[in-house]
DNA sequence: TTTAAATGATACCAAAAAGTATCATGTTGC
DNA sequence: GCAACATGATACTTTTTGGTATCATTTAAA
């Protein structure tokens, strides 16, 4: 059993990964479309997208030769939970956010 | 010029860390107790905390021979800042958060 | 049916990270 | 003053990470 918390923190400590993530949210792009966007090889890209799969923040589609590379926005569950407990230094708006989600991702 | 963004995720990224910053937010403590929660030496806590430190996520305040190390929550906020952009997933309860945190912290 | 395109997989390299051990420095308290 | 204590600092080792290069496999398309 992963480490979701762990795996997803651990995803989004690389400022490529940070990007790829925001470059995801416009459009689900396929691995090569990923790369065009970055100054490296596509085997170091396709990397960074196996550590955000492993991370739950973004989902692998397959189509035909091709990879689609979704977002999963509710993979940053785990790390607004971890955040929540601070929320305590915030006047409980964390908390509020925390439930807020619960209800959204199905 | 530090990347406030880059340091506090790459601080929140090590389990340990993440660990300390919990231990913390109950009580203000020095190294030697930081050290007596973990399973490692007291350098290698040392190190954590510097880097928990750089992050912006906790401040250090010396006190004669000891080190009190504060648990420091407004150091979250750029990790919440990144977070916010992808409230449009969520139906924009992220950016609330984010208003009532700038509004709290100066 | 070939050929080109997209991806998978592996080996390899350099740098960063996590940890230890050790010694130096500064403080406290008797 | 001096011994014990808390921390600082450095060197070193091992593992992980981010990256490249290369070749194999799968699929689309002419």
């Amino acid at each position: 059993m992963p480490d979701q918390t762990q795996n997803a923190f651990r995803a989004l400590a690389d400022p490529t990964r940070r990007d790829i993530m925001r470059l995801l949210s416009a459009n689900a792009l396929t691995i090569v479309e990923v790369s065009t966007h970055f100054d490296m090889t596509r085997a170091a890209v396709k990397k960074h997208l196996t550590v955000l799969s492993d991370g739950g923040l973004i989902t692998v589609e397959p189509r035909g030769r091709e990879r689609i590379n979704r977002i999963n926005p509710s993979g940053l569950a785990p790390v607004l939970s971890w955040l929540e407990f601070f929320d305590q230094f915030w006047d409980d708006r964390l908390a509020d956010l925390k439930t807020a989600i619960e209800k959204d991702i199905q």
